[in-house]
DNA sequence: TAATGTGGTATATTTTAGATACCTTGTAGG
DNA sequence: CCTACAAGGTATCTAAAATATACCACATTA
């Protein structure tokens, strides 16, 4: 939706389209934007990783944070979870049709990100 | 940095990259990914705006959050503020140089966003 | 036999978000 | 003049989320 402003006689200004609900920027940062969403699905752009190797490839995002991402994505349809044999126990993970429509935006953040030098306040 | 992984005569795998510090997707989601941050960027992409008018154009979030995001994105260097006029005080943010580069970014993934049509879960 | 790897879970603490109320100065309407 | 509302925030409190740390059962490796 688009919000738009109407400047009065005064100089004043007003919204007349405010957004009721959260907009499609913040509709796609809620499945992409999340603490370590974006990471973990480029990190599974060149096919399925298991789940510790996902893990020790963010540095930072405990096992935790890891499992309860990546179960938010399989709910929403963009990883899927394979089991590769119980005892001894081997899970992979790997994109979905619709988890690979997201990866174009999350190389140009990458691009981005990177021709930026972002730094980050610890 | 490029994680890789080493796949071996058992069919184990070994992570020999892994990102020890956030990486480059990572870093760029701290500074357009937080919550509402994308939203507040998008919604400057047509010029100055008030903060009132600002955080009405963002359907959910508090003037607190805005508040916050705003002084943020201004440390980052992607928002300007603008002191119109004390006593009435007026104020208005717009995007830097710096700022606009993040549109492109932010167009695609609501672009992405709509045509995915995206439900979010209460 | 001890160490390590697998895929997680449990618990506690810290950090962040969100709701609500409030502040000062100023103007508009009745 | 009085009330009401708008400006741009801040203060306070509660709820939710992230992070750290330890731990689990089982299996393989050295």
């Amino acid at each position: 939706m688009e919000s738009s402003i109407k400047t009065d006689s005064k100089g004043r200004k007003k919204v007349l389209n405010a957004c009721l609900e959260p907009c499609a920027i913040e509709k796609g940062m809620r499945l992409i934007g999340g603490k370590w969403k974006g990471s973990i699905i480029y990190h599974l752009k060149d096919g399925a990783v298991r789940f510790n190797d996902l893990s020790r490839m963010l540095g930072g995002a405990t096992k935790k944070m890891v499992d309860q991402r990546l179960k938010e994505l399989e709910q929403e349809g963009m990883v899927k979870r394979n089991v590769l044999s119980e005892r001894p126990m081997a899970v992979s993970y790997e994109l979905t049709e619709f988890g690979r429509t997201a990866l174009q935006i999350l190389d140009d953040l990458r691009q981005w990100s990177e021709t930026h030098n972002i730094e980050i306040k610890s």
